[in-house]
DNA sequence: TTGCATTGGGAAAATGTTTACTCCCGGAAC
DNA sequence: GTTCCGGGAGTAAACATTTTCCCAATGCAA
């Protein structure tokens, strides 16, 4: 036997008879494994699966030449037997409410680049707000032996993650997670970019500043709504609960929404939204009905998702990083994996002006009457 | 050189606390594995593993206690291990332009529901354009032992697949494959659609109708256009080429093509775009410009993306089912695995009606007018 | 009752790695 | 010169299944 050639040169006892039942290559050469590697190096399959594993205890001669054996033969290890003997199987979960929802996507995106960057694999499971999809995306990840699985789904159904919490699977949430080992939660802080939008109106000169907000039974669409409250506070904005709305994070709900602040006796000056699918549906509803943004009604969504730039005038948002978000939730999970667990992350918040919002109708009319003289009298 | 980030990063970490104890099996009795299911229904582990994958031979009454014992254990089998010597890692690869493209979502979400119904699991990659993410992508799917890959990229880049082809995976594309054993090609009927299309402007009396065609790089982009051109010799309207933009696929592309059709002395009375974010900013453009739609002018988006009824006004579109792309994207592939292998599968489109057609501008004027004043009289 | 075929189930090989052990050898210390 | 130590590399035991092969038991016919 060629592939035993080396030991028997090396002195190696050949002695035992041993059970002689394990040496299938010799019938099957053609075989790409780790022992092709290590016969065509001329070493043992250890030292191969050493030098892959970059053990530093490994002459640096025959690194070289099993990393020439690896490259002439392409060769790559088996991720089933890696991951069977090793007990990780290197990949994350990742459940989402829902994939069709622009903000998914973004962050799947950037889950998917973090979790790659660091040798994850990444199981995507969408809910569709179904809980039997629910049960049978946490089912997958269990019996592909997750690692680790992102909960981004904003509306938790505890009881259901029971699998996953009793196989010591770590857990990472939005917002708002059990207070239990092995999970974390990343802690959105909606206050710093709603204040900064606050103020970016105040500073415009608006005073009626509605908020169309999310579901209430969701804590994040709760968190934004306080968040948006407290910073009314402090520009020093009373609160007029008759232009707190409550929509439903959808286009459709936006435009409702719209039409509920239109049947007041008099318009807000400015609309802030709990979510951009919202604000988009405010800005279509106000179109329609001949009002202009910004110089009627001044928008702010929120998330900041890809298409708010997109929109005609581009929609001024609040930004929560898709990135940040990824990248947050990736670490929790290495975290957990690797012995240095931290409960929570914060995810910050920021304004980002676009378009959508301007100085309040009639206030800065003579400003812009003056502009435009200006304009003319250069001519 | 090849680098195993992955490892180098397990290295460090490996030392990890839990695998200490490596000797006898029978010091762990509470390892969950088919053991344990074997012991508590009496019979051996291969009785355990043929109840589970239904083979046929096994006492009734024998299976019945083992699906027993399974349920009590909350056992399943484990996956890695299964893969590792079935040589079926039951993962299907499916690689996307860009997962932040409306589209694709959609699509991906199909396709993980038709996957998983199947038994599958899913890996998704996305290029973003980029050759080195397709290349990484690819290289993921080979390391993880996909045993198919759907790459729905629109845009394909052959040499990197072989990779993939050297080793037998199969591959479904969209519109275009290499003519080799193992792939197939999902062969979509732009055709059908686009002709629905332009009958139906041409019913409602437009003979003036632009064409925005995505980039005529791109093969799904030729044939739209040609598609085009062939339903209007269909319907007798001469092809004017003065009306054939070539637009990008974007919304800002878009955006341009509507300002060149602008530009031209006469407007045509109806616009038919490439895909829908053309359509979208043509829109956004027209009403810009005081257009309005459809009105004085019509719009017919291609694909329906979820965004195009969320439109205002809601979009005509031509339907190109992201569900069946997924569904004959997965049978494909199944095809090919389970020796049925078929070369081509036909994905249908048609025309969806909503608000952005109507009839060309001045043709209907006294109908309105009629209208009008019938609605008049009714007070 | 015996012989034979058939069938169902168990033992063990096989899957490709990682890694705990072991062994060899060179050098240093006594 | 012997002993001890340690670096470096090889052997083989896990890992949790599937699957092949074989044996025992059963039934049927002679």
């Amino acid at each position: 036997m060629l592939e035993y050639a080396v030991n028997a040169f090396l002195g190696t006892s050949m002695a035992g008879p041993a059970r002689r039942t394990r040496r299938r290559s010799a019938s099957k050469p053609d075989r790409m494994d780790i022992h092709a590697v290590a016969r065509l190096a001329h070493v043992s399959i250890a030292t191969v699966s050493r030098t892959i594993n970059h053990i530093p205890t490994v002459n640096p001669k025959l690194t070289k030449r099993v990393w020439e054996a690896i490259r002439e033969l392409n060769y790559f290890p088996n991720t089933q037997a890696r991951a069977l003997v090793s007990g990780r199987s290197r990949m994350l979960g990742l459940i989402v409410s829902e994939i069709t929802n622009p903000f998914f996507p973004e962050l799947i995106q950037g889950f998917e680049d973090v979790a790659v960057e660091n040798g994850y694999e990444i199981l995507i499971g969408s809910t569709n707000y179904e809980a039997d999809r629910m049960q049978r995306c946490i089912r997958r990840m269990v019996e592909r032996n997750a690692e680790g699985v992102a909960v981004m789904t904003f509306g938790i159904e505890q009881p259901l993650l029971d699998q996953l919490a009793d196989r010591n699977v770590p857990l990472v949430f939005v917002d708002l997670a059990p207070n239990r080992p092995g999970m974390s939660v990343l802690k959105v802080d909606y206050h710093n970019g709603i204040r900064q939008g606050v103020q970016h109106l105040a500073a415009l000169g608006h005073r009626r500043i509605a908020f169309v907000s999310g579901p209430q039974r969701l804590h994040s669409a709760q968190s934004r709504l306080a968040a948006f409250k407290k910073a009314l506070g402090e520009c020093g904005i009373p609160v007029d609960e008759t232009l707190m709305i409550e929509g439903d994070h959808t286009m459709e709900g936006g435009m409702a929404s719209a039409q509920k602040l239109m049947a007041t006796k008099d318009l807000p000056t400015a609309i802030m939204c709990s979510n951009d699918m919202l604000a988009i549906g405010v800005l279509h509803q106000l179109s329609r009905s001949g009002l202009r943004v910004p110089d009627d009604v001044s928008i702010i969504g929120f998330d900041d998702i890809h298409m708010a730039a997109m929109m005609i005038p581009p929609l001024t948002s609040i930004q929560m990083s898709r990135t940040d978000i990824a990248s947050a939730a990736v670490s929790a999970l290495r975290g957990h994996l690797e012995g240095s667990p931290k409960r929570e992350y914060k995810i910050d918040t920021r304004l980002v002006v676009r378009e959508s919002t301007g100085f309040p109708r009639g206030t800065m009319a003579h400003l812009r009457g003056n502009k435009e003289k200006a304009a003319a009298s250069t001519e």
